[in-house]
DNA sequence: TTGACAACATACCAAGTAGTATGTTCCTAT
DNA sequence: ATAGGAACATACTACTTGGTATGTTGTCAA
């Protein structure tokens, strides 16, 4: 199938697509999180581009295969992001504080990626896919969930060493996520702000979230 | 104006729309929840409601006047469940506890017209209204904003008293609501299930966000 | 030089979609 | 009884949208 589509299930981690194929990509994201998926066209994408759709459906054989593909990218950026400090050698509670940060400023630094891939998680919940994207979207969202695991071990081996305290695991890593995905919604980093103010931010919402799931200690590290 | 549509700016909470109109909305909410705002069509609607277009339109002027009452119907409910809790006399933080407890039931109790709102607060967020939505979404928001404020009111008086702990007063009411309503996104109570099940979901939740405010007492009230 | 193919643009189509214009039926106030 | 309007259904239109079919141009290997 010449899809143009690389398969996301085996266990590898992609490198970013480049070129031609990138600037699609950054175009279909940004449209994707000013209107949302339904509410963009093909079209609007191709406009943004300063193209036409002739260019898009040259390298993606569907509007569902093109969201794909961005929601992919976005995942690639936060498994590169994320895989160093899950792999990092320290104190259990600090991994996961790191992590935390780490995707708290994926969220802020690639957001219309991360807001296609909120979507893509969303449309999966309300199973709001026709037959065909289905089976795409399902692959994709074991891609994430292969994230999502990440953390939930780190949550699991911090209560184990009683260095966090709550009832479910799963809840937990519910809340969590979306505590941490929300600067997704509510913070937009003014151009001529310091960045400063966006660590700030990023440590608020790590303390509120470490915090919450129990942890006792300081968070200056 | 004929929309039928009353009025939001006034400081009255409205009592829920009763009769045909109700129909209409809980179908519409089902639709905007299942398949998002511009994924539904108003045959979708119809077609819910096992009638035909005709009796939408006579009701509402438009696709966005139907989504707006949605969402103020939602908005009511949450007013009409949070009001008596707001204005309970008793120690803060229980005050807030108990209002958090409170919307997070309303979050899964009323899901689809909740999604509703949160979508509304999306469209709102990312600028994504057509001119002419844009003022009856401006007015809505400002309604939810009320609502909002009993929060924020409510942590700052927690924080004044000592009781809570954080930094910036926004961010914190921002991540508090972003977790309390995430049980839209991953709670679907089985049919079958006991009331328990959803309570020890809602207690998690609100012990995980008081928490991480920096509460330090117990939930048990 | 030339054939072939990648990388687009142009033109087009069938299927929806919001919204309207116009019936039709039933209920109710007079 | 009947006029009138509320509450719909039916039929239609103008427009959008995903997708396709078909050009056009540049590049590059033989």
């Amino acid at each position: 199938m010449a899809t143009g589509f690389h398969d996301v299930s085996d266990e590898t981690i992609d490198v970013p697509v480049a070129g031609a194929r990138r600037e699609i990509l950054d175009a279909a994201a940004s449209c994707f999180f000013e209107r949302g998926y339904s509410a963009t066209s093909i079209d609007d994408v191709a406009r943004r581009l300063g193209s036409t759709k002739g260019r898009i459906y040259h390298h993606y054989a569907s509007k569902a295969d093109l969201f794909g593909d961005v929601f992919k990218t976005g995942m690639d950026m936060n498994f590169r992001a994320i895989l160093p400090e899950f792999s990092a050698d320290c104190p259990t509670h600090e991994k996961l504080a790191r992590m935390a940060r780490t995707h708290t400023r994926q969220m802020i630094e690639t957001k219309p990626y991360q807001r296609a891939v909120w979507e893509g998680v969303e449309m999966h919940i309300r199973s709001a896919a026709k037959p065909g994207q289905r089976s795409t979207l399902t692959e994709l969202l074991a891609y994430r969930d292969r994230y999502s695991d990440l953390f939930k071990t780190t949550l699991s081996e911090c209560r184990e060493n009683g260095l966090l305290d709550f009832e479910n695991l799963s809840i937990a890593n519910q809340v969590m996520f979306v505590a941490l995905n929300s600067p997704l919604f509510w913070y937009s980093p003014e151009p001529g702000k310091h960045r400063a103010e966006l660590d700030s931010v990023i440590d608020q919402v790590v303390a509120i979230v470490m915090r919450g799931l129990g942890y006792k200690g300081d968070l200056t590290s």
